[in-house]
DNA sequence: TAATCTATTGCAACATAGTTGCAAAACCTA
DNA sequence: TAGGTTTTGCAACTATGTTGCAATAGATTA
C-alpha cells in the first residue's frame, strides 16, 4: 500500500509528502468517492484545511483523481483509472449516487452513451450521474 | 407578461408579491438557466439576498423551477415545463452548458437515454449535463 | 550525508454561499 | 378595510473555499 502510493506520486512527478500519502490512502481505503469533509474526517486534524484543498487540486491537475458533479452540488473526488494523465481525463463512465447509504461510486463498466445534439450544438463533454439504490444496499435489505 | 406571471403564481397557490414577480420575470426574460448571483444582478438591491434564496426554494418546491447540477458545482435554476407539478419534477431532458458564452440551456427536445445498470444497482433518477458550444456561439463565429 | 535549492505546508485573514430566528411589513380573505 | 396569515428584511451565524507569506520539509547534487 505504502509503496503503491509512493510509486503513484513519483510517477506523477510529485514530491512524496506526509499529507499526500495520507490523503491518497483515504481514497485507496474507501472505494467510493469522497467529499472534502470525508477526507478531513479521515486524516483528522493532522493537516490544515488549506493543505487538503491544495492537495486535492494538485491531484486533479495531475490526473490522479477526478471530480464528480452531483445533483445537490457537493464536490466529490474519486480515483482515476490508469488511462488518465495530467491535464487529460478519460472518465467517460457513469457515476452513481446511492440514495440510501449516500455513497458515490464510479461505474467504470458503464460508459456514457452518445446522444444526438440539436442543430448547431456541439458537445465536447458529457457528465451522467445516476441516483438510486446501490448493489450493497439492495443486497442487505 | 405581468399577467402570465401572476397566473403562474396563483396556479401554484402562492401569494403574489413583488419579489416573486420580479424573480420570475428574470427567468422569462432570459431563456437560459440562472444562478443565484445572476438573479441578484437582475433584481438589483431591491430585495434581500435571503429573500431570493427563499423564493427560489419555494419555486423549486412548487415545481415552477428546477435545479441543474453542473460540473463546476454552481447551483443553477431553470423554468420547468408545464408537466412539472409540486413535489414531482419531470425534467428528464439534457442540460447544455456553453463553454464559450457560459450560458446553460435546457434541451427540452433531447431526452436522457436509459442505460443498462450493473447487477443489483437500481436507478431512480438520471442527470445528464453536456458541455460544448451552443447554437448561438456556433452561428456567430 | 550535509548543503542548498525548490516545493509544500500552516497560519491568518479574507471572500463567498447559504441558513436561521424574529419582528415588521405586505398580502389575502371576507 | 380589518383580521389573520404569509412573506420579507435584518442581523447574526455557519460552512466552504481562497490568497499571501513566512516557515518547513522534500529533493538534488557534491
Amino acid at each position: 500500500m505504502e509503496q503503491k502510493i509512493i510509486d503513484l506520486l513519483k510517477r506523477s512527478s510529485l514530491s512524496v509528502t506526509d499529507s499526500r500519502k495520507k490523503i491518497l490512502e483515504s481514497f485507496f481505503q474507501e472505494n467510493s468517492a469522497l467529499a472534502h469533509a470525508d477526507i478531513e474526517l479521515h486524516v483528522g486534524d493532522e493537516f490544515d484545511r488549506v493543505t487538503i484543498y491544495r492537495t486535492l487540486q494538485t491531484f486533479v491537475d495531475k490526473g490522479i483523481i477526478h471530480t464528480i458533479p452531483t445533483p445537490d452540488n457537493a464536490v466529490l473526488y474519486a480515483l482515476c483509472k490508469d488511462s488518465c494523465s495530467a491535464g487529460h481525463h478519460h472518465d467517460n463512465h457513469v457515476h452513481f449516487i446511492c440514495d440510501n447509504c449516500n455513497k458515490t461510486y464510479c461505474l467504470e463498466q458503464v460508459v456514457v452513451p452518445s446522444i444526438a445534439m440539436p442543430q448547431n450544438f456541439v458537445a465536447s463533454q458529457i457528465d451522467m450521474v445516476v441516483s438510486g439504490i446501490c448493489n450493497f444496499c439492495n443486497a442487505s435489505s
